[in-house]
DNA sequence: ATCTCATATGATAATAATTATCATATGGAA
DNA sequence: TTCCATATGATAATTATTATCATATGAGAT
C-alpha cells in the first residue's frame, strides 16, 4: 500500500478551474477528488466505475469530458502508455514513472537527480521544450518472479 | 526533412523474426519496410494508408497483427504517447522523442546525455528496470510561433 | 522437389474506446 | 433573482482494436 499523492486542496483546485475558465461543479469536484485517491494511473472507466457508488447517474462520456476539462486547467495530466485507454495522473509533484513491460502496471516513483535533471541546452528547429516525461521500464516484482521462472516473458497485459 | 531512421537490414530482420518464432511472409516484410520509412511514428491506420498502393489487398486487422508480431520479435516498437492510437516506432537506436503538447506531433531526438544516463541505483520492491524512455514535452516550432502570437495554447490535436 | 501441418492471411463480425449531438439544468455575473 | 453561457444526462455515432474462421502458405521432414 501506498500513501495517497499530494492533491490539491478544495480551495486551490477550484481557483485553477476558475483561473482556466472552467466552471466549477459538484462533478467537477466528484471527478477529481476520484483520481485523487487513485494512485495506480486509472483509465477514464476505471474513474467512471469507482464513482457509480457515489454518483450512480453520472455517465461515462461526462467522465470523458470532465477529465477533459481537469487536463485543460491543469488539474491532472494524462500519462504517457503504449497504446490501450488513457492513463490519468493527479499526482502534481514532478516524479517518474516505473513500468511493467510485461504487464503494463505503472506506478509512480521520484528520484531527486531525474526530478532535477536540466533540459538539454539546445534543442532542433525552434522547439521549445519545457519538461521532461520519464518513464523507467522494466519488470515489475511479479513479472520478474514469473520471468526468472520460466524464462520467458509473460504476454502483453489485457487492462 | 530528415534522414530514415537506421533500420535493420533484410537479413537481420528476418533472422530475429525467425528467432522469435514468428514466419518470414511478405507482408510482414512490406509492413516493416513501412515502418522503417516513416520517421514521424504513424499510426496503425498510418501504415495501412501508406501499403495501400503496393499492397491493396492487406486488410487492415491483419497490420494490426503483423505489428504486434513485429513488437515480439523486438522490429519495431511501441512509443508512449498521451492517449490516442498507438504509434509506432522502426528506429533501432536509443534515442529520444520531442513531443508538441499542443499538436501531438512527435519526433526523434538523440542526446548523448540522455542516451548514456544510467538507472537508479536502487528501485523500489524488487522492480528491475531495464531501459529509460525519455520524452522531452513542449511546443514545436509551428505551435510555439502560435502560442506566442495569440498568448494561448491551442487545443488538443485530432490526429 | 514434394508433402505435411502449424501458422498466416483475408474477410468479416464483434467489442472497446472515444467523441458528437441535443434537450434540459445550473453556475455565477449582473 | 434573473439571465445566459455553459455543463450535464441521454443517446447515437465514430474510431480503435480484437476475435473468428475458412483458405492459403512457410518451412521442416521426406
Amino acid at each position: 500500500m501506498e500513501g495517497s499523492p499530494p492533491l490539491l486542496s478544495p480551495a486551490e483546485a477550484d481557483r485553477r478551474l476558475r483561473a482556466a475558465g472552467v466552471r466549477v461543479t459538484a462533478q467537477r469536484r466528484a471527478v477529481y477528488e476520484a483520481l485523487a485517491a487513485d494512485p495506480l494511473h486509472p483509465t477514464v472507466e476505471a474513474v467512471h466505475s469507482r464513482l457509480k457508488k457515489n454518483w450512480p447517474s453520472l455517465p461515462l462520456p461526462t467522465v470523458y469530458r470532465i477529465v477533459e476539462d481537469l487536463a485543460v486547467a491543469g488539474l491532472i495530466r494524462r500519462v504517457a502508455s503504449d497504446g490501450g485507454p488513457q492513463r490519468l495522473d493527479a499526482n502534481a509533484e514532478r516524479h517518474q514513472h516505473l513500468v511493467c513491460r510485461a504487464c503494463g502496471r505503472m506506478e509512480d516513483w521520484t528520484s531527486a537527480g531525474l526530478s532535477g535533471l536540466s533540459l538539454p541546452r539546445s534543442l532542433p528547429d525552434g522547439f521549445s521544450g519545457e519538461t521532461y516525461d520519464i518513464r523507467i521500464v522494466g519488470l515489475c516484482r511479479t513479472c520478474s518472479a514469473k520471468a526468472e521462472a520460466r524464462g520467458i516473458i509473460p504476454k502483453r497485459r489485457k487492462s
